[in-house]
DNA sequence: GCACTTATTGGACATTTGCGCAATAGCGTC
DNA sequence: GACGCTATTGCGCAAATGTCCAATAAGTGC
């Protein structure tokens, strides 16, 4: 099998374990259960188990990180490209792609490589709020003195929120975190009540 | 050693341990070493390592949240309760605490007992912000129209905020961790700027 | 057909883990 | 001082894990 052909498959195999089991329970030979392949392929191709967990995130992360941004990129205006915004956040894949965010915060003390990785793609969020926000301010439609705080406020809110979610589905439920976390943004940007809430949903 | 103590001393020890090197790195021999005494001990009072992990968090996280809820009790009018709510939750020591709850957070999905204990703490932690906001409603000094949703937030932002801290310290600081959840509790429950900031810092 | 490179295998190895167990030590009671 | 209970020890066991390596399969160019 062609050398980029056959990393590309152990990434995607070690995606799929991660999201079944978790960042800290992957290993070697369930990735290569997974690849049906044996483990010492796997040593063939990847350095370090550290190297394999933290690409095979980039990957996943770093592709809803992309999908978001194209999303956003289509809206007409600030206000829309928020409402897209925040549509495409929240409707992540059944939170495994959360999960695998709480395993990555939590590993990132001990996975120096994991940590540079979960550190980028976080300020790259941050960054795509808070220039969603500044042209809102340009454009009139939102009231913020601060874009830098605002966005990492909106940030830590949506993570704040889908982490409940998913470590403990009895408190918070999926829609109570769509509508708070959109109803934040509005406090927050001094948007009239039910600007990002665009359907009947309360 | 009195038994109850020996009890006591073990959840004590294998605390350090994990506040020192993260709950999923702590081993039974750690907790014996730490207490000095015989990893055979430890098995002799615990009936698992679940057990242990969960028993400890619980005694740091319900530790906590008990010093908060005392110090709120003490706050003249639900202000000055906000204030030293913030000055408490703000000030948790040197976020090993903090490195404790992602862990926890993480390890929900696979510890169920672990689970129901965060699941609980956390909810307590919101019903306390709750109750401020109320009677900051009712006594007129704050405006919230749904002070449920609202403490969610506050402490959703606060854990997303602190989270960044702990996982990526060059990306959010302390200082701004501080500033920045205080004012968005400002924003959301419509006080004047400044209200929460009781000190020189901006 | 033959050398040479490389993908791939399957298992060995050292380490670490939770846990169990037989032996020991310490201490209170009669 | 003997007995008995239990706290405590220290080692052993089986399982799991990351890593490495010699052997093999499969092309590939000459």
């Amino acid at each position: 099998m062609n050398p980029d052909d056959r990393r590309e498959a152990i990434i995607t195999a070690t995606l799929a374990v991660m999201q079944r089991q978790g960042i800290a329970a992957t290993t070697v030979r369930d990735v290569a259960a997974e690849l049906g392949a044996s483990s010492g392929l796997i040593h063939h191709y990847m350095t370090s188990m550290d190297e394999l967990i933290a690409e095979a995130f980039e990957r996943s992360a770093g592709a809803d990180l992309l999908a978001t941004s194209n999303l956003v990129e289509q809206g007409q205006d600030p206000l829309d490209q928020l409402r897209y915004f925040f549509d495409s956040y929240t409707r992540s894949d059944g939170n495994s792609g959360m999960q695998l965010w709480l395993d990555a915060w939590a590993e990132a003390a001990r996975r120096p490589e994991l940590r540079r990785i979960s550190q980028r793609l976080n300020e790259a969020w941050q960054q795509l709020i808070c220039g969603i926000i500044e042209g809102g301010v340009q454009a009139g439609s939102m009231t913020c003195p601060d874009p830098v705080a605002a966005a990492w406020r909106i940030l830590s809110l949506l993570d704040g929120l889908h982490l409940q979610e998913v470590a403990h589905s009895d408190s918070v439920t999926s829609q109570q975190v769509t509508n708070w976390s959109r109803r934040g943004a509005e406090i927050e940007l001094g948007l009239p009540l039910g600007t990002l809430t665009n359907t009947e949903t309360s």
